[in-house]
DNA sequence: TTAATTAACTTGTATTTACAAGTAAATTTG
DNA sequence: CAAATTTACTTGTAAATACAAGTTAATTAA
């Protein structure tokens, strides 16, 4: 047990296998090691590994295949923002672009909130951020995010620009997404979200509204997100 | 193992759970009798019983907490069409009505079909129909649906009213659906569809394509889904 | 009474062992 | 050479066991 005890092992193997998947270590389609060889290579058990390889599989990075293998199923170039991940590391970050329409500031929620909330969030009052995310410079994601103002001291002050925001909640508060829900619709565009996608007023134009778990209890976080879908659709697996 | 050995056990515990969470046995936020229960309940060990409760809470059917418990999470009363199991399960088949707009009939393939198609496919032909569904007379889902016609004896011959169209591709065929992917789009309603959706032209709508997995390696199933999201919007988890 | 501690739960992690079942390639047999 | 069989892989299922870690309620001490 020379490992760090606060990371399960499973864990850390999804990790290093996510890692080099999205690296291109293993590319679509390729066989991962089977068991016995991860076994072997990481020095753990096969029901540790078998563990880490089924939430690689519920995550959409491999499917396995009794008496085959475990094969790499890498997300297409199109938009995965129903990925478990968030919105950067599903498009793989290579040609999205974030800008910062609104910089995080702290406001009172605001009244008729799309999701019920607690009354330790609504005390706390919000941490309100616009964004707008480009893919080869056509805009197509206009997000506006809320998070209740609980223990994240100077998130006014840092930068969301080339890093996704699930990397900044992680790497500086411990926060991890762990799930979440969303509704979907299918409006018209108008006034300020048609202007930043640039859409015509009228035109059709896909609206998801989200609540997301955390590894906080009672801590969630929220986004309005308006997606132009003209050129690119959005793509999930299930 | 007086059992029939060709389901394994922690599918079948699966089912039942499953079974009382959609009957009401279990209400939104009840607790689960506690893993060394349920082994003692129906005569399994842990890990089998873990196995069962992993798989319910990753298609969200409930939520493990540690030290706590496991938290059944009933789906909202919204459409979940973008839950693992089809629509009618996830909404609970209480007010949704499906009428059969086109019967099953073989056709050839649409040129320019959404998905690739391999070879068999292409030479197998595929079984074409239409539905329409509806949630409390509300038109909601126009879905076109496409089968590679492999070993699917007599299937316009089926009843697919007032039933799932997994249920008879279980029950008659074996069928079962393990995942898949999907595109999702907002378009502007036109013609048919806006025709059979009770849209005006040009209102917003959004559109599905899917291309299902199932247990028979190489046979997916597709459909082009559109949905009326005025009144209803679609839910999901993840 | 109140606050701290303890005890009795809960799920999480991990090992070990064994066999079943599906796949693919090598081998044998015709 | 070709088809059938065998063999050596692969993942799937299942059990028994142990301890860690989080939660809750009962107990104890102030």
């Amino acid at each position: 047990m020379a490992h760090d005890r606060s990371i399960p092992q499973h864990r850390r193997l999804y990790d290093i296998l996510r890692r080099h998947i999205s690296e291109g270590v293993y590319s679509d389609g390729d066989l991962l090691p089977s068991e016995n060889e991860l076994c072997r290579l990481h020095g753990l058990t096969r029901p540790t590994v078998r563990q880490a390889l089924s939430n690689l599989a519920n995550d959409g990075f491999i499917r396995k295949h009794q008496g085959k293998g475990s094969i790499v199923s890498l997300m297409p170039k199109e938009i995965g923002i129903l990925s478990v991940a968030g919105t950067t590391s599903a498009v793989g970050g290579k040609n999205l672009r974030t800008d910062i329409l609104e910089k995080p500031r702290i406001i009172p929620w605001p009244a008729d909130f799309m999701f019920p909330l607690t009354e330790l969030e609504k005390e706390s009052g919000c941490v309100y951020m616009e964004r707008l995310r480009l893919l080869g410079n056509i805009p197509v994601f206009y997000d506006i995010t809320y998070i209740a103002n609980i223990n994240l001291p100077r998130i006014c002050a840092r930068k969301f620009d080339n890093r996704s925001l699930f990397a900044v909640l992680r790497d500086h508060y411990g926060m991890e997404i762990k799930g979440g829900e969303q509704r979907i619709k299918a409006i018209e565009a108008s006034g300020k979200t048609a202007r930043y996608l640039r859409l015509k007023a009228g035109e059709p134009l896909l609206h998801l509204e989200r609540k997301m778990l955390t590894n906080y209890t009672d801590h969630f976080l929220y986004s309005s997100i308006f997606c132009n879908t003209e050129k690119y659709s959005i793509f999930g697996r299930f």
